[in-house]
DNA sequence: TCTGGGGTCCTAGGACCC
DNA sequence: TCTGGGGTCCTAGGACCC
C-alpha cells in the first residue's frame, strides 16, 4: 500500500492570537481567555507569554489568576473566532477536497489523491502553512506523516509555529521516547493505570500484549496498542452531519429557584433549535442535563419515534426531563444543559401526524427578525421568562454569562 | 485550585423477545 | 414452575478531546 500523505494544521493559542490580533496592544503580553479571574469557569487558551507561569488550558481561572496575576483575562467571542475560522478552513480547502474539521482550530489535510498535482510535496506544505499565517495573521504548527496519530504528535513537536515531518522508518525512534500523555486517548485516568504498571513512555507500551491493553480499556486498548506503533488507518471524518448539538450553561451562583431554571432552560432550547434550523437538522433525542452543587451531573433523556426541530417541542419535552429530577427533592443547580442527537437531516415524513410547514417557516422567519434587529423569539411565553430572568438578576445582583439576548 | 462548553465514542445494565 | 441463553434496544454515565 502506498505512503499516505497527512498533514495536521493546528492555529497556535488560537482564542489568545486573535485577541493579540484585534488588539494590538495585547501583543507579547499573558492573555487568558475563557472568563474574569473571579469567574467560575477554566481557561480555554493562554497565551505562550501565560503559559510561561504555568497557566493552561483547563485551569480553573481563580487559579490562573494565583499563578498570573497580571495576566489580561478576557471572556472572549466565539463569533469571532468561528469567522476566522471559516477563512482558515476556506483556505486549507483549496489544496485538496480531503479534508477534516478535527476542531475549529485544528485540520487535517489528506494530500494523497492530489500529491501528482505538487511536484514538491514539501514546498507545498510549506506554501499552505505561509499563506495561512500571512492571510490569517495567525502562526500555525504543521504535522506530516503517513497517517493521522503521526501527523498530529509530528505537529506537537513543531509547536510553536515550526513544522515537522516523520519520514519513512523513523516512526519508532520518533515515537519511542514521547511521554505515555501525547499519546491521544490516554487521559487521566488512563495514565494513572499505566504509570502503576510503570509505564511512563510510549516505548514503554510496547512491552504490554494487546490482549492486556484490550482487558484493562476496552477497544481503545486496541486503539493504544496500535497507535503506540504508529499504525492508524482511520480515514479523514470529511463533512458529515453532526451527532449531536447541545447549549448548556453554569450559572455564576447556584439557582434553586425552579421557575428561574425553567426559564432558563426555554433560553437554551431556543438556543438549541438555531443550528438545527441552519441545517436542517432533526433529532430523535432529546436529553436534559443539570449539575448539582456538590458536582454531581445527572442525565435524562427521551427516544423520540417523530423527530423534532421547533422550538415548542423541544421545550416542551425538556420540560418534562427536566421535572423528573425534582420529584422528591428541591436542590439547588450548578448548571442546566440541553441537547439533541440522533440526528437526520431534512424533515421525515410521517405517516400519523398531518404535514405542516408552519412551525418550521416560524422559526425561520424569528431568525431573520433577530439577524435584522439582535431580537425576537419564537415564543411569547418565553419572553416573559426571559423578562423574569433579568429583574431577577438585577434584585440578585449579579448577570447570567450566557444570557444576553438583549440589546 | 472548586472544577467551561461543545463535541465523540464506549460500556454496563435492564427490559424484552424468542 | 423454575430456569436457559442470545440478540437487540434503550438509558445513564463516563473517559476523552479541543
Amino acid at each position: 500500500m502506498n505512503r499516505r500523505c497527512i498533514v495536521h494544521i493546528d492555529i497556535d493559542a488560537f482564542f489568545s492570537a486573535v485577541e493579540v490580533l484585534l488588539n494590538p496592544s495585547l501583543k507579547g503580553k499573558p492573555v487568558i481567555v475563557g472568563g474574569l479571574p473571579h469567574e467560575r469557569g477554566v481557561a480555554s487558551t493562554a497565551s505562550y507569554e501565560a503559559r510561561k507561569y504555568g497557566v493552561h488550558s483547563g485551569m480553573p481561572l481563580r487559579k490562573a489568576y494565583q499563578l498570573c496575576p497580571h495576566g489580561i483575562f478576557i471572556r472572549g467571542n466565539f463569533q469571532i473566532y468561528s469567522a476566522f475560522s471559516d477563512k482558515f478552513f476556506r483556505l486549507i480547502s483549496h489544496y485538496t477536497p480531503d479534508v477534516e474539521k478535527a476542531s475549529l482550530d485544528e485540520a487535517y489535510l489528506d494530500l494523497t489523491r492530489c500529491r501528482p498535482l505538487y511536484p514538491s510535496f514539501s514546498s507545498t506544505v510549506r506554501e499552505i502553512k505561509q499563506r495561512v499565517e500571512k492571510e490569517l495573521g495567525l502562526t500555525v504548527s504543521v504535522g506530516v506523516g503517513p497517517n493521522k496519530i503521526l501527523a498530529k504528535l509530528a505537529t506537537n513537536r513543531a509547536k510553536p509555529g515550526g513544522l515537522a515531518e516523520i519520514e519513512p522508518n523513523r516512526e519508532e525512534e520518533f515515537l519511542k521516547d514521547l511521554g505515555i500523555e501525547s499519546l491521544p486517548g490516554i487521559g487521566p485516568k488512563a495514565q494513572v493505570i499505566l504509570r502503576m504498571l510503570n509505564i511512563q513512555k510510549i516505548g514503554d507500551l510496547w512491552g504490554l500484549p494487546r490482549v492486556s491493553l484490550r482487558s484493562l480499556f476496552g477497544l481503545n486498548g486496541d486503539e493504544m496498542y496500535l497507535q503506540s506503533r504508529g499504525i492508524d488507518t482511520r480515514p479523514l471524518m470529511t463533512a458529515s452531519i453532526p451527532k449531536s448539538v447541545s447549549r448548556e450553561t453554569t450559572f455564576l451562583e447556584d439557582i434553586w429557584d425552579r421557575r428561574l431554571l425553567l426559564a432558563h432552560l426555554a433560553y437554551l432550547c431556543d438556543r438549541l433549535t438555531l443550528p438545527l434550523r441552519r441545517g436542517r437538522l432533526f433529532a430523535h433525542i432529546i436529553e436534559v442535563k443539570v449539575r448539582y452543587s456538590d458536582f454531581k451531573t445527572e442525565a435524562r433523556r427521551r427516544l423520540l419515534i417523530s423527530p423534532v426541530q421547533e422550538m415548542g417541542r423541544i421545550y416542551k419535552i425538556a420540560q418534562e426531563l427536566f421535572l423528573q429530577f425534582f420529584s422528591s427533592s428541591r436542590l439547588s443547580l450548578r448548571l442546566v444543559g440541553v441537547k439533541a442527537s440522533d440526528l437526520v437531516r431534512g424533515r421525515p415524513l410521517s405517516l400519523f401526524e398531518p404535514y405542516s410547514e408552519r412551525p418550521e417557516r416560524l422559526g425561520h422567519a424569528v431568525d431573520e427578525v433577530r439577524e435584522k434587529y439582535g431580537f425576537g423569539s419564537v415564543l411569547t411565553v418565553r419572553e416573559k421568562m426571559l423578562e423574569e430572568i433579568y429583574s431577577f438578576e438585577r434584585k440578585r445582583g449579579f448577570v447570567l454569562k450566557t444570557a444576553s439576548l438583549t440589546k
